[in-house]
DNA sequence: CCATTGATGGACGATATAGTCCACTAATGG
DNA sequence: CCATTAGTGGACTATATCGTCCATCAATGG
């Protein structure tokens, strides 16, 4: 495949061979899973380094510096997650569709017995208050993850499963709490059972409007 | 006061005169208020420092090393959030007395707009897969956090307020959990409202257990 | 096969931060 | 008033970590 040469960007990409764009997709992927293991404060660029198997200038090669591999990494763990989530949801059409979106997330959750949460969650936890364009980004995930709920209960409720006098919006809103709380309180007690309870009394409560 | 000289426990602290006491609290609100705010990684050992009007070898006088900050600061945060929550918790006998503690943290939390989140879901969700022993102390935490709500909704059972065949320790998860997501969700956004739907959530599924 | 450009390896420098040390001051008991 | 012990201030060291630089290797087009 021939190269463009495409330099129009604000921050312009240099051009990059396969096996450039083979090295920066290892270096997102060692990044993205010691930022979601360690934490992103935890992890030096050495971690990175070792993980992926590169060097010092590759790593600067590809992002001016650690902040913009953070950012990098944030789009990557959000749109990984969205592309997670969207499978699950984007076909729901009654509420056993949402148990076994719950399933899926608890039982995922139990393969590590709670460990490391959610990765977004984390990262938002972490970076929220210390960098603005972290947080952005990550609200804007959280929106579009709460979007995708959203639109599973507007769907259930225009099918007729759930009573037409629900408030999508604050249902899904619940929902994506729920799941957020459960992840921390699974992590710090290993104990993924929590996650679950969470999950269960915001899926009751959803239950509660269904039409009989 | 005489001094006692107790050196026999396992990890005896020196003598200490007021003066010396005052310098620890000193330290240990400062290194509290910048760990909730900029996070614990985030924070050095010179930030403390200054915020604290102190010296280096004051900070090392009275913790080993940061780890024992850290540690002794979950143990105060702990403390601080447990007194606060048994606070509005113990005289919970009626479901509004859950809306009022509802609201306190709702309003608590729009003082700033949502950011910093709890301080025990911030350290957890930092420090629980890093030091094992900060998440033991968070888990002890978070139990006993738990339990006072556990305890306000049984409490709720037996005065009749609340059917009989409810689950109080599931309910009570889900309540908790409710509060740290809303929390992340508020912090990530800058948007309290969020809390307040998730808690909302939580509460009116408890309060369609309420005898008629 | 050569020239040019991208990719790589790792040494090196600059800086921030944890942690040490010692001289000095304040307080207290005799 | 002296001696002893607790408390204080801050210079100093060691090290971890971010980030730079340049020499070498690989790939690709002419």
């Amino acid at each position: 495949m021939p190269d463009h040469d495409k330099l129009n960007a604000p921050e312009a990409t240099a051009a990059r061979t396969e096996r450039g764009l083979q090295t920066r997709e290892r270096i997102l992927d060692s990044a993205a899973r010691l930022f979601y293991i360690k934490g992103v404060g935890s992890t030096t660029l050495d971690d990175v380094r070792a993980a992926s198997s590169t060097s010092k200038s590759q790593l600067y090669d590809h992002f001016p510096d650690k902040t913009a591999l953070i950012h990098a990494v944030i789009d990557v763990q959000s749109q990984s997650v969205l592309a997670r989530e969207a499978g699950h949801l984007k076909g729901v059409r009654n509420l056993s569709g949402l148990r076994r979106w719950r399933d899926a997330l608890v039982q995922s959750n139990m393969l590590h017995d709670g460990s490391y949460g959610c990765a977004l969650g984390a990262m938002s936890s972490e970076l929220s208050d210390n960098d603005e364009r972290s947080r952005t980004a990550l609200a804007a995930a959280f929106e579009n993850w709460q979007r995708l709920l959203v639109e599973a209960l507007t769907r259930l409720r225009d099918l007729g499963v759930l009573r037409s006098d629900i408030d999508p919006r604050k249902l899904g809103t619940g929902l994506l709490a729920a799941l957020q709380g459960g992840y921390i309180l699974a992590q710090n007690r290993h104990n993924p059972e929590l996650m679950a309870d969470a999950l269960d009394m915001a899926l009751d409560r959803i239950d509660s409007f269904a039409n009989r």
